[in-house]
DNA sequence: GGCCTTGTTTTTTA
DNA sequence: ATAAAAAACAAGGC
């Protein structure tokens, strides 16, 4: 679940404990968790540094000396922290970073289904959802009349369309609810029959939720932890997700949970109806 | 042990 | 041919 918030959150933690530092050995736990082959992952990477960390959307990108760049995705559960050298490796520890300071780097995924893939830098845009990633969520890349425009032709439902990367990068499903309830919005309205206010609004209140998410360093839902093994305090600040069977805080109706494309989806009846309008 | 969880990719449908 | 919906997939917790 680690959204965009999280994913920089977790950057900027890992700025802290690991860039500059050399890699002297890798330990790989779960073969799988590594897209390239694995010893050739481990040669590659031992004896370089760790330059910095930068983020694209919810992927890591670790950049290495000897333009080498690992392109990290946590999907719901990876975690990065780091602890002594010589400490017990937790079971759902997959791959540990020996590094020069006496630290391990080590990435915790309790499902397994995060993935690291080690690439040259410059590359990093041809794998996998980075081809067709769309802009960051913020007043300078995400622009109302690009907004305007995708939403125009699409008939799907707003919610899969959010939670869809090549229109804007970062929302999961717990922001997405949010933003949604926050504008008032039905999660099952067409894309293409949200007004020119809707979408103004829509598009403002993403890039608020992101931004005040961050300060927060992000919202802990089952485990995500930052880079210090902390939890973020964001999860407090949520009205929507996890909120089913709740009052809304501006109307007092009761919260109710559907299935939308697939995912849970908590939105307020009475806020957000339906309407079918064009 | 069937179902739930979510982000992304793949397959099917319209 | 295209977009959207649906399904698949990753795997562990309960």
């Amino acid at each position: 679940m680690p959204e965009m918030p999280e994913v920089e959150t977790v950057r900027r933690g890992l700025m802290k404990i690991a860039a500059g530092r050399k890699i002297v050995g890798i330990d790989v736990h779960y073969g799988k968790t590594i897209e390239n082959d694995v010893e050739e992952f481990r040669q590659a990477l031992i004896g370089q540094t760790i330059k910095r960390i930068d983020r694209r959307g919810k992927y890591l990108l670790f950049r290495f000396t000897n333009d080498l760049t690992m392109i990290s995705h946590l999907r719901m559960e990876g975690k990065y922290f780091n602890q002594k050298t010589g400490s017990p490796i937790d079971k759902h520890t997959h791959v540990v970073f020996h590094l020069d300071d006496g630290t391990d780097l080590c990435y915790h995924d309790t499902r397994k289904f995060g993935r690291m893939h080690l690439v040259k830098t410059g590359t990093e845009m041809e794998y996998g959802g980075l081809r067709t990633i769309g802009p960051e969520p913020t007043e300078r890349d995400f622009k109302l009349d690009y907004f305007e425009r995708i939403l125009g032709k699409s008939r799907s439902k707003i919610k899969p369309f959010l939670l869809n990367q090549s229109h804007v990068a970062g929302l999961g499903n717990i922001y997405c609810d949010e933003v949604l309830w926050q504008t008032k919005i039905n999660p099952e309205q067409p894309a293409n029959t949200l007004t020119h206010k809707q979408a103004a609004a829509l598009r403002k209140n993403i890039i608020h939720e992101i931004a005040v998410a961050t300060k927060y360093k992000g919202t802990t839902v089952h485990t995500f932890t930052n880079a210090f093994g902390n939890a973020g305090a964001f999860q407090e600040k949520l009205v929507a997700y996890g909120h089913v069977g709740d009052r809304c805080p501006r109307c007092g109706t009761k919260m109710v949970k559907i299935k939308v494309a697939e995912r849970g989806t908590t939105f307020c009846p009475h806020c957000q109806p339906l309407v079918e309008k064009k």
